[in-house]
DNA sequence: ATTATTAGTTAGCCTAACGAACTATGTCAA
DNA sequence: TTGACATAGTTCGTTAGGCTAACTAATAAT
């Protein structure tokens, strides 16, 4: 799965459905942008739309179990290549960019 | 100037004029990908090819006055985002964050 | 001298970003 | 209540950067 789909959907999973409008500006990319987005995951089978129940105009974005499974095969990857990464740092090393990761966090709140 | 022509041009202006190939090794992308890089930037005056003076298939790639410029302005631009971003932060996070950076730069290595 | 290899280019495809223009729905004021 | 404005999303067209496959030109090897 390519980066910004796999951002959003880890967006839907870990802080629940989303409108369009509301991931766009969380993911920093313009409204369109995200329609297409969604429209690609949609045909991937990774997250869902569904119509607002209350304002027309809406629709709120849903990830699926497909979706919840494709993130979770992504996110072991990435830590196995990470452990490959830091196969050889030592666990100073490791503490220190586990702290300095902290400190970034806080900084682009 | 974009990420991909920024890196690049800057491996014209610290390490000297490089092959489109040793460009595209260096960047970690294909030669196709490159040439067209360099075609873009060229057009943009950041760089210029060079026939090679022993072996007619090889061209060199050179930083222009106007890159080696273009490639301040951007560093400078950096810096001060840098700048905006550490501005909360004490002198004890800073040097984490230094600390941090070199260990991961000797691991990508 | 032919054949194979190498360097680069070109063409075609994909993803993802943007802005502009459009549709449909909702809101508000006269 | 209806006409005007605002809002949410979509669609369209453009640009950039990545890839592979197919090509050309030059060099190297048999």
């Amino acid at each position: 799965m390519s980066p910004p789909r796999m951002s959003a959907l880890s967006v839907l999973v870990f802080t629940g459905p989303k409108t369009i409008s509301e991931l766009a500006a969380m993911e920093r990319v313009k409204l369109p942008t995200m329609s297409r987005l969604v429209s690609a995951m949609e045909e991937e089978g990774l997250a869902r739309r569904e119509p607002h129940a209350r304002d027309g105009r809406v629709v709120t974005v849903h990830a699926t179990a497909k979706g919840r499974r494709a993130l979770d095969r992504g996110r072991e990857l990435r830590l196995r290549a990470l452990a490959e990464l830091l196969g050889d740092a030592s666990a100073q090393e490791v503490a220190v960019i586990r702290e300095a990761a902290a400190i970034v966090d806080r900084l682009v709140l």
